[in-house]
RNA sequence: CGGAGAGUAGCGCAGCCUGGCUAGCGCGCUUGGUUUGGGACCAAGAGGUCGCCGGUUCAAAUCCGGCCUCUCCGACCA
């Protein structure tokens, strides 16, 4: 008997931590916040990045690469931006063996390095937008550490742009906003809310700061990716100026967007039970894995020799996997991959050979609720269209759970209980230090101030101070 | 960084209080055989700087001090 998964119900970090571990998802490194993103999860990332890549190229981004050190002076320019940063900064301050001049700042997000660049690559109205990412990994010194969703170094991809006007600077931060969102929808199943920052939460430097948030198993809140409209700030601070038309020097507007490999905690979270794993078909580094099965040693080649028939004929159009391994039983089999989250099994035993069939089982209903015969002839299209079915079904859940998990307080008696245990939308003066009460008393924090507000006439009161509010905000427990 | 817990074979743990000579157990692993429609069984094996450094002692997994890492709760945080 395997070590077992602890169930969610009773713990759920430890839940988080073991699914990862068993999985072979991830690994802890010895240097404390780190950790092995180890082959399968590294599958799930490259799935992540193709993804969202594709989406980058399609809204006419380029990939570049910029330098993992930044000179500390640089970091220094924009006065938010390096008190928002500075207590989690690694800095080098040796190089072969002398000690070094100016101490070099592990990136922890490249705005300042990039800006640089952009100062001396943009001159002119012409030259303009920039439309930049990078795929890379940052590091940010953090207290407390969590696998995925809060490690020291992390990858992810920024993107960084320059525009002429604030406008068209507004609609490329909202646009990736809208990238992200279809993202996690399509390929992540992962229903999110769209919003923006409250200042206290906006990204150091930022004029406005977008989020998508998500809820996770435990009906905590994860943000999930932020868009920045960041002004002219970092325009002003690394002189980042272009010629308009009438000759006249402008700074540049600029955006920088990100989304990391805490994704991959939120689909862990979103989507898992407590068999373990399960991963969207889009984003599964296997989607489909066959299962021999055998009883007499007779029936090993024929059953052997369909699974492979199988495999070959899916190649191409699924990622597939043949567990022909002889050391364990289709039963351990069954379990271990379901604890790895692969959506489809597809079953081969003697008699499915002798009547042209397979057994289908799918990971998002366990036991044989999930599980029906399908004839081997267009068993690709089956399984297709099986995958797809997932992928659906994967969303819809996870979004009625976050709405079964919504309230709408009318008091602050009311807030507080729904906060305990959901999400709770309501109305939010904009004062920050509505915010920090409620923190303080409710442990939650304002996630986002949602924008689609059903934009109701006179807006309402204030859920903590009781004065005239005009939007309502999202708050919970957060991650 | 504060409070609490943990670190002994790949994994999970016992042993520590009350120091003692070859450090155990379950799972996994190796070999051979029987097995395989929801985590098979028998037999024989391999595998350990007891987290690291230092101290006490004739003798340390065990007692004392320091450090590292992990987990949980706080503070802090994109």
């Amino acid at each position: 008997m395997a070590e077992a998964i602890t169930p969610r119900s009773q713990d759920y970090s430890q839940w988080y931590t073991d699914v990862i571990l068993r999985a072979e998802v991830a690994d802890y490194a010895p240097v404390r916040g780190c950790m092995v993103l180890r082959p399968y999860g590294f599958a799930l990332w490259e799935n992540i990045q193709q993804g969202l890549d594709k989406r980058f190229k399609a809204t006419g981004h380029q990939n570049a690469y910029f330098p993992l050190f930044i000179p500390q002076s640089f970091l220094q320019k924009e006065a938010e931006h390096i008190e928002g940063f500075a207590p989690e900064l690694a800095v080098v301050t040796h190089g072969g063996g002398e000690k070094l001049e100016e101490p070099l700042i592990v990136r922890p997000t490249s705005e300042a390095i990039i800006g640089y660049h952009y100062s001396k690559w943009i001159k002119s109205y012409r030259d303009l937008p920039v439309l930049i990412n990078q795929w890379c990994s940052v590091v940010r010194w953090e207290m407390r550490t969590r696998m995925f969703l809060r490690t020291t170094e992390f990858l992810w991809q920024e993107g960084h742009t320059a525009h002429a006007t604030f406008e068209e600077a507004e609609a490329e931060t909202r646009q990736m906003l809208d990238v992200y969102d279809d993202f996690a929808a399509k390929e992540a199943a992962l229903p999110v809310l769209k919003g923006r920052k409250s200042d206290s939460e906006r990204f150091p430097g930022a004029m406005t700061t977008y989020t998508i948030e998500s809820m996770m198993g435990d009906k905590r809140a994860l943000q999930s990716a932020t868009s920045h409209n960041l002004g002219q700030n970092f325009a002003k601070a690394f002189e980042i100026q272009y010629l308009d038309r009438q000759n006249e020097l402008q700074h540049c507007w600029t955006t920088s967007w990100g989304m990391s490999w805490r994704i991959q905690g939120a689909i862990l979270m979103a989507h898992g039970d407590d068999q373990g794993l399960v991963l969207p078909p889009r984003l599964a580094p296997i989607q489909a894995v066959i299962v021999p099965i055998y009883k007499e040693e007779v029936d090993r080649t024929p059953v052997l020799e369909a699974a492979r028939r199988l495999k070959k004929s899916f190649e191409g159009s699924i990622r597939i996997h043949l567990d022909d391994r002889e050391e364990h039983t289709a039963g351990w089999k069954f379990n271990e991959w379901e604890m790895r989250g692969v959506p489809v099994r597809i079953e081969v035993g003697p008699k499915d050979v002798a009547k042209n069939q397979v057994v289908l089982g799918r990971r998002d209903m366990p036991g044989k609720e999930g599980k029906k015969f399908v004839s081997q002839d267009g068993l690709t299209a089956a399984v297709q269209a099986l995958l797809d079915e997932i992928q659906t079904n994967l969303y819809n859940k996870a979004l009625k759970f976050r709405e079964d998990n919504t309230r709408e307080p009318k008091n602050y008696d009311e807030f507080k209980e729904a906060v305990a245990e959901s999400f709770a939308r309501a109305w939010w003066c904009g004062n920050a230090e509505c915010e920090a009460k409620i923190k303080e008393e409710t442990k939650a924090t304002n996630r986002c101030i949602p924008l689609d507000q059903e934009t109701s006439k006179s807006g309402g009161m204030c859920i903590y101070c009781g004065k005239a509010a005009k939007e309502k905000a999202i708050f919970g427990r957060a991650y």
